[in-house]
DNA sequence: GACTGTCGCAACAGTAATTGTTACGACAGG
DNA sequence: CCTGTCGTAACAATTACTGTTGCGACAGTC
């Protein structure tokens, strides 16, 4: 199982931000999002920071330091997450280079890197059609 | 990185297989491919043996044993591949499960995961799309 | 019946990625 | 100066994947 968390925890971390602003707070700090989220501050830290760098949240230092929001959950996508997060493509190729020697050894590479361009393209699509507010919006929906 | 090599392998293989029946051989052994994808043969076997599982190639024992195709590569999609060799969903939950007193926590889960399963739906149907005959003949048009 | 080549499979080491945890300095306000 | 939180480094624990070795099972040939 090639399953990262880290798009779901990012999505967590925004939407939690998110609800709690909307309740009239200023910042959210990493330990509350960690309790939400059942996992150590340092985690959501390192993982917020990332969304920083792509300009999905702003964070403060000092007393009443914490997190919030750099745009409204509806200007971002879970592709804005998933771009942020996830370092490398959805699927590798061989660890070693193959033979080259080899009609099948040469041309694989080239053959499948087109192939899972165009499908994450796809999935980049797919990504994009889901807006953080939409995500806020499904989780208050579930029935408690 | 969560990228697996393993479809990619799968590809290889099947690709490497087809391209060696077709040129008038009747089994591939596992050390054929393994020089090929440059690895070992026991990860072929072992690859092989779950494409098997799935109904894609067979395998013979015994002296001038092997592996061929158990059906035609135009017959065979990526999804097939796929499905064979990756075991989990393509993105996963948290690790450990979120506080369920927080509405976030609570709801996160159930929402992410209907998203997720519209967004691998959308993934097989994309791989269904490409079979084994179009990446042979992709292989075989990358210019030596 | 022995010999040979290959698969089947278990066991283990090596590598890498992710996550969890601790620690401590930096910062900003009271 | 004190406090609370971020920023970041360092390290352990866990997990997954890959590479490797070893050996038995099998099927054909001599």
């Amino acid at each position: 199982m090639s399953a990262n968390s880290r798009l779901t925890i990012g999505a967590h971390a925004l939407a939690w931000i998110g609800l709690y602003q909307r309740q009239g707070h200023e910042v959210a700090t990493s330990e509350q999002i960690a309790t939400s989220a059942n996992t150590n501050p340092v985690v959501i830290r390192r993982l917020l920071g990332e969304l920083r760098r792509a300009g999905l949240v702003e964070s403060r230092r000092g007393v009443g330091a914490g997190w919030s929001l750099a745009r409204e959950l509806e200007s971002m996508t879970l592709l804005d997450v998933y771009e942020a997060v996830e370092p490398g493509p959805l699927f590798a190729m061989h660890r070693t280079i193959p033979d080259q020697g080899c009609v099948v050894g040469h041309g694989i590479q080239p053959a499948m890197q087109s192939i899972y361009e165009g499908i994450e393209k796809t999935l980049r699509h797919e990504l994009a059609r889901v807006t953080l507010e939409n995500v806020l919006r499904d989780v208050l929906a579930v029935p408690r």
